[in-house]
RNA sequence: GCGCCCAUAGCUCAGGUGGAUAGAGCAACAGACUUCUAAUCUGUGGGUCGCGGGUUCGAGUCCUGCUGGGCGCGCCA
């Protein structure tokens, strides 16, 4: 229980004995020492349905509280606001805390052990992955994460579009490309990939099938070489997620929903619905109905099923599978889709609150202090493997969630890469290696480690440790916000915070030193410390050096 | 034209369900290492929260109308 739980609770209380029903207090941090450790500004709010001033509801509050775990010192109220002061045993019972739970300190079972699925990157196996997927790719995994520690059963999915033109198009540009290596004459075609990236597949293409390919009727060799280039193109992808510290549970591919029947299974189902109808020799999905702003084709005139219908064949199976709730993340440029995933998922007969379609903005790399230039056409993208290989994965995983999925997000390469002060990552990164440094320096010393955890803490009192402590506690709420927001973002800053926090206590105290009840006090807050950023870290996946 | 996202300090950004005097980092300036990691710390300056209305005890936060920027608006995937 955290602190400002207990606090509320006694709110709460208090309401209950003056017959004020009301669920929703609020106890939050203050801003200054002058108006306590903690605040709440229940007052008001209920000032509106009793009809009566803050100030008078805020006595008869503070009249009525009661402190079982004797933790507060003494209550004011200022300015309508009831403002406790705690006793320092309360700051004493957070650091107990984490030394009891360490590891699962933060985590809640609130999930239940629901079966949920985070599908996230599903980029084209048309090429290397780019750094958008970078942000995909990140956001998503700590997400996982954070569905983890909220006691879900997670799974990581990537979709492949292992179908359609781009595939065929794929086939032919690195046909062309293999011509061309041969001295053969050729022709580039139109909307090819230009990247180098089809002159490596080319290479190993010629490699790997000799002369024979050119025997085969172009048909099929386009077919083999389609497979070829596929498979090479997913293996550097799932290479590159490897090292970006992201392992998907199933890469799920496209083409196994026709194998399977599926899109004639949901078609099926929405038209047994009534939601389709034809119109101009293709077949349609009336989405407008379920709030879409216009319909969709499921049946080109062709007679060949759109990427659309496969998307809905693809949630079908998702939710086939027993997922609870299905959560994918695009890129800004399919936000666009969200309204009709959303009807189709209705119009299957499920709930579309279960669906949960998470967009992020799209990423501009700096360099230099300007942007660096990307193409798609010319094939110019960076690559998440270069940007891997030039900045590390922590610092990559680290800037990519530092920002609110909806904001567009400036990825300052120089600052990403430089180790020092002005890198968030080495700045929270270096508070918790010097915790570790701090317990090797008392092992060369033959301290007795092990007394910190069963010490008297109340030796705790320099506003430095006491606001230290108070960020500490803060830590299971920051995450529980950034958890229910979808808001990874605001786990980074609280890091930040909490490094600085230390690194301010650890500069002004000394740790190690005679006074041996202080110092095992000091070295238990320490330990504490160490273990909290060390749990925020793993959620973004980012390393813990023990040395720097 | 329509839809989604964004607009807060010179720069990059935080600011759950409306709460007290709007906060960080960078950059600028001034300081602190005989000490457990100076990859650190302390201090100073810096704001019409894009603009106009509205809702109310209270608005950066909610509603509405603008302005500016990004992304979409295919029988492509």
């Amino acid at each position: 229980m955290t602190l400002k739980r207990y606090l509320a609770d006694r709110i709460l209380d208090a309401l209950n004995k003056i017959n004020i029903k009301f669920t929703e207090v609020l106890v939050d941090r203050t801003q200054s020492p002058e108006f306590g450790h903690y605040a709440s500004s229940v007052s008001f709010n209920l000032s509106k349905i009793l009809k009566k001033s803050p100030y008078e509801i805020a006595k008869d509050i503070v009249g009525n509280l009661t402190d079982p775990s004797e933790l507060i010192d003494k209550v004011e109220i200022k300015n309508g606001f009831i403002n406790f002061f705690l006793k320092e045993k309360a700051f004493h019972l957070v650091i107990k805390e984490i030394i009891k739970e360490k590891e699962n300190y933060g985590r809640s079972n609130e999930g239940k052990g629901e079966k949920i699925q985070i599908e996230f990157v599903s980029a084209n196996p048309s090429g290397p992955l780019h750094v958008g997927n970078g942000r995909g790719g990140a956001l998503g995994d700590v997400l996982a994460n954070m569905f983890e520690w909220f006691g879900y059963k997670v799974e990581r999915e990537f979709y492949v579009n292992d179908m359609g033109t781009q595939m065929n198009l794929l086939a032919l540009s690195v046909e062309a490309r293999m011509k061309e290596l041969l001295g053969m004459p050729f022709e580039f075609p139109e909307d090819g990939y230009h990247g180098e990236y089809i002159k490596d597949i080319a290479k190993l293409a010629v490699e790997k099938f000799g002369n024979d390919i050119w025997n085969l009727p172009q048909e099929e060799r386009l077919e083999r070489l389609k497979e070829f280039a596929k498979d090479t193109i997913l293996e550097w992808q799932r290479e590159d997620l490897e090292d970006f510290g992201i392992r998907f549970d199933c890469w799920y591919k496209e083409s196994s929903l026709h194998k399977k029947g599926l899109l004639k299974e949901a078609f099926e189902i929405l038209k047994a619905g009534g939601y389709t109808y034809e119109k101009d020799g293709a077949v349609w999905f009336a989405s407008t109905r379920f709030g879409d702003e216009k319909d969709r084709v499921l049946i080109k005139s062709d007679g060949s099923s759109t990427y659309f219908l496969a998307d809905i064949a693809y949630h079908l199976d998702k939710y086939r599978r027993g997922f609870s709730r299905i959560i994918d993340i695009w890129g800004a440029d399919h936000h666009g889709h969200v309204p009709r995933m959303k009807a189709s998922v209705e119009a299957l007969g499920y709930d579309p609150n279960t669906l949960e379609l998470i967009i992020y903005q799209i990423v501009h790399l700096f360099r230099g202090g300007s942007a660096v230039r990307m193409s798609k056409r010319a094939g110019e993208m960076v690559t998440l493997r270069e940007l891997l290989d030039e900045v590390g994965k922590d610092a990559a995983r680290y800037f990519f969630v530092m920002r609110d999925p909806n904001s567009q997000l400036d990825f300052d390469i120089d600052l990403a890469k430089t180790q020092s002060t002005n890198n968030p990552v080495y700045y929270v990164q270096y508070a918790f290696a010097r915790c570790c440094s701090l317990f090797k320096q008392a092992e060369v010393r033959k301290i007795e480690t092990e007394k910190m955890f069963n010490c008297d803490l109340s030796y705790l009192k320099d506003p430095l440790e006491i606001e230290l402590i108070i960020t500490l506690e803060d830590f299971p709420d920051i995450l529980r916000n950034a958890f229910y927001n979808r808001a990874p973002h605001r786990l980074t800053f609280y890091l930040e915070s909490l490094a600085k926090s230390f690194h301010s206590f650890y500069n002004s105290l000394r740790i190690l030193q005679e006074e041996e009840s202080v110092m095992y006090a000091r070295m238990a807050l320490v330990f504490a410390t160490q273990q909290v950023i060390k749990n925020g870290l793993d959620i973004i996946g980012v390393s813990a050096p023990e040395k720097m």
